[in-house]
DNA sequence: TTAATAACGAGAATTTTTCCTATTTTGGGT
DNA sequence: ACCCAAAATAGGAAAAATTCTCGTTATTAA
């Protein structure tokens, strides 16, 4: 059950409603790539009755107009990105918090693969995983 | 709540067991990166009272002991992939099938960005996203 | 204004994953 | 071979994550 195929058929016309429209502009103002839950406890401030399926059906919406990101994690919920320009992550394996990478993707990775194995890549993602600096600090005395 | 903190302390000693074997023999032998609910059912025949719980506990066994990696879906369950060397994968958006990349990490990568960025990474997962040869095929003709 | 329909909220339903408990299995000493 | 404590198991309950249903409301274009 993948998300998007890549039909370009029947796009329905999208409704401008406060809901959708709330929930980009606060990921877009944050660095945390927050899960949906999070997402919807920020926002309960503001929407005393936005509901946890309103996001959901939202980030889905968002995420197929390319507008925000979806990012699986190791553990746990999926995570949500509001940088729409393509980038990388680096997710710290304690504390799971999750950093954009400053940098793109290696030239001629995708055309080589295109090449070898008779397929179409359309995009790529690359994460690091690792220690953050504050975790690194914090368990480096331990084991090393 | 991430899975593995780097500790390297009181492992404990593992008992091997016939249910442990056999999820591991049969994610060797698969190249289909199932989730936890096709191994299963997968080895529901061999073992009538294997239960669900039992092939999650040792999943997480043996990812941690790295003879298992689990990998991340954009959509759906987490899938479980039985090869332990260091590889990448190629998910198809329409078919949701996952298949290893031949090849590695492009060098210089991770010292790259431990050099931007203070944190150390241990180790790098490439995605591949797009159509395979199938897919490509049957969606070609539609929409290009 | 009105018709068409996208989107909403509430909650039920599903799916995925974890946790708990009594019971069984394991490996290491006897 | 027998005993023991630690570790693993089945099974089911429970929690967490996500999707779906449905009656109602909001948005858009005509």
């Amino acid at each position: 059950m993948p998300t998007n195929p890549p039909s370009l058929a029947e796009t329905p016309r999208r409704h401008r409603t406060r809901q959708r429209e709330c929930i980009l502009g606060w990921l877009r103002a944050t660095e945390s790539h927050p899960t949906a839950a999070q997402i919807h406890s920020g926002l309960a401030g503001d929407f005393p009755g936005l509901s946890l399926g309103t996001v959901y059906r939202n980030l889905e919406v968002l995420v197929g107009q390319g507008q925000v990101k979806a990012v699986p994690s190791v553990a746990g919920a999926m995570r949500y990105d509001g940088n729409p320009q393509p980038h990388h992550h680096f997710i710290c394996e304690v504390c799971g918090q999750i950093l954009d990478v400053p940098f793109g993707e290696p030239r001629g990775l995708r055309s080589r693969l295109e090449r070898e194995m008779d397929l179409r890549v359309r995009r790529v993602s690359i994460d690091f995983l690792g220690l953050c600096g504050d975790c690194e600090a914090s368990a480096g005395s331990l084991d090393e």
